[in-house]
DNA sequence: TCAATTATTGGATGGCGTCCAAGAACCTGC
DNA sequence: GCAGGTTCTTGGACGCCATCCAATAATTGA
C-alpha cells in the first residue's frame, strides 16, 4: 500500500467534495451570493473545516491552476542566466499539459452565469502578475532591459492565460490547448500595428 | 464664482486630508496593519465618513490613477473599428501626461516599507486587466484575431503600467515618464528571444 | 423662521479569514 | 483492550471590510 491509512482521525471531506458543492452553488446562486457556510453545509461539514481544505473561497477555483503556476515559477528560476526563448517556452509548457476540466474551467466557461466575471478578472490578474513577474526576472537576469523584460513577461503570461481562457470557453476539449499556445507564442513576435 | 458654496452641510474633510492621514499611517505601520478606523481617527472624522470619500481602502491609493484609466477606456471605445497603432497610442498617452506624485506613486516607491507589495500586485493586476481588455477589444473590432489581440493589449497595458512603476520608483520626477513610455512602445515590436 | 439640501454619525448587518482550545476518531505498541 | 500519540473536526470568538440606514447636524435661500 502507498500510505493508505496513517494515524489520526480520518478526514471527513475532501477538496473534491467541497469543490463540487461549491461549483453547484456557484452555478445555482452565483459566486458572490454563495457564502462559505453555504458550501460547507451542502458538503456536510462545519465552516471551520473549509479552511482545512482551501485557503479562501477563490482558492476553490484556482488551487489546481496555482499548483501549475508554482511549478512553472520553480522551473523559471532554475533557468538562471542562460535563459532564452526556447527554454522559457519549455518552462511554461507543462502548465498546459494535461490540463483537465476543473472548477476554474467551469468558472471560465460559465462566468456570466456565475456572476464571477469581476472575481475572475481580479484573480486572473494575480496569476498573470506572478507569471509575468517571474518571466521578467528571468529575462532581466539574462540581460534584458527592465521595461522590455516586463513587456516580454507580460506577453508570455498572457499567451498562457489567454490560451487557457479560450480553451475553457470552447469547452475544455483536450485538443486545442497546446497548439493554441504555440500560435500565441508565435504571435508575440508578429504583432499587428507595427 | 465657480460653484463656491452650494446648499447643505459643508464637508468635514476631503480626499486630500484622508489620503494624507492614510499615507502617513501606511508608512508608519504598514498598509495591512492600518485599519480604516485608524485613518479616520487621525483625520478627525468617523469611520462612516471614510466611505463618503473613498470606496475602499485601496481606493486611497488608486483613485487618481483610476480616473485616468477610465478616461483612457472612453478614448479607446471612441476609436471604433478604425483603430491602429498610432490612434491607440494617442488614446493611452494622456494617462501619463502630467502625472504627479500621489498616494500611488508613494506606495510604489515605498512598497516594501509599507508592506504593500502583495496589495500592489493584486491591484496593479486589476488595472492591467481593465486596460488590456479594452485595448484587446479595440484591436478585435479592428480585425485582429482573439489571442493576438489579447497579447497586444497586455503588452500595451504593461507598457503603461511598467513605465509608471519605473517612474515612481525613481522618485516620480517629471522628466522621464513619457519618453520611457515611448521606448516601451517601441520595445513591443522589438522583443528579444525571437 | 422655514423648508430644502447635503454631510456626518452611530449602529446594525453579514461575510471573510484567523486563531484556538476542546474533543473525537483513528493507529500503534504494549 | 488500554494508553499515548497523531490527525482532524468543530464551535466560538475576534477583527476587519464594506454596505445600509435612520437620525441628526449644518448650511443656503426664500
Amino acid at each position: 500500500m502507498t500510505t493508505a491509512s496513517r494515524a489520526g482521525r480520518p478526514r471527513a471531506s475532501s477538496r473534491e467534495t467541497l469543490a463540487e458543492a461549491a461549483c453547484e452553488l456557484f452555478l445555482e446562486q452565483g459566486y458572490e451570493a454563495t457564502s462559505i457556510v453555504d458550501i460547507t453545509q451542502r458538503a456536510g461539514v462545519s465552516r471551520s473545516s473549509f479552511f482545512n481544505y482551501f485557503s479562501s473561497k477563490s482558492d476553490v477555483l484556482w488551487s489546481g491552476f496555482d499548483a501549475r503556476v508554482d511549478a512553472a515559477l520553480v522551473a523559471l528560476v532554475r533557468l538562471g542566466t542562460e535563459a532564452d526563448g526556447d527554454s522559457v517556452r519549455d518552462a511554461l509548457r507543462p502548465m498546459l499539459h494535461g490540463l483537465a476540466p476543473d472548477p476554474l474551467a467551469l468558472a471560465l466557461r460559465n462566468a456570466s452565469a456565475m456572476g464571477v466575471e469581476a472575481e475572475l478578472m481580479r484573480d486572473t490578474g494575480l496569476r498573470h502578475a506572478r507569471l509575468a513577474s517571474a518571466i521578467a526576472a528571468t529575462a532581466r537576469s539574462a540581460g534584458v532591459e527592465v521595461i522590455r523584460a516586463d513587456i516580454l513577461g507580460s506577453a508570455l503570461a498572457t499567451a498562457v492565460l489567454s490560451s487557457v481562457r479560450v480553451w475553457a470557453e470552447q469547452g475544455a476539449g483536450q485538443a486545442s490547448l497546446e497548439s493554441q499556445f504555440d500560435e500565441a507564442l508565435h504571435a508575440i513576435h508578429d504583432l499587428p500595428w507595427r
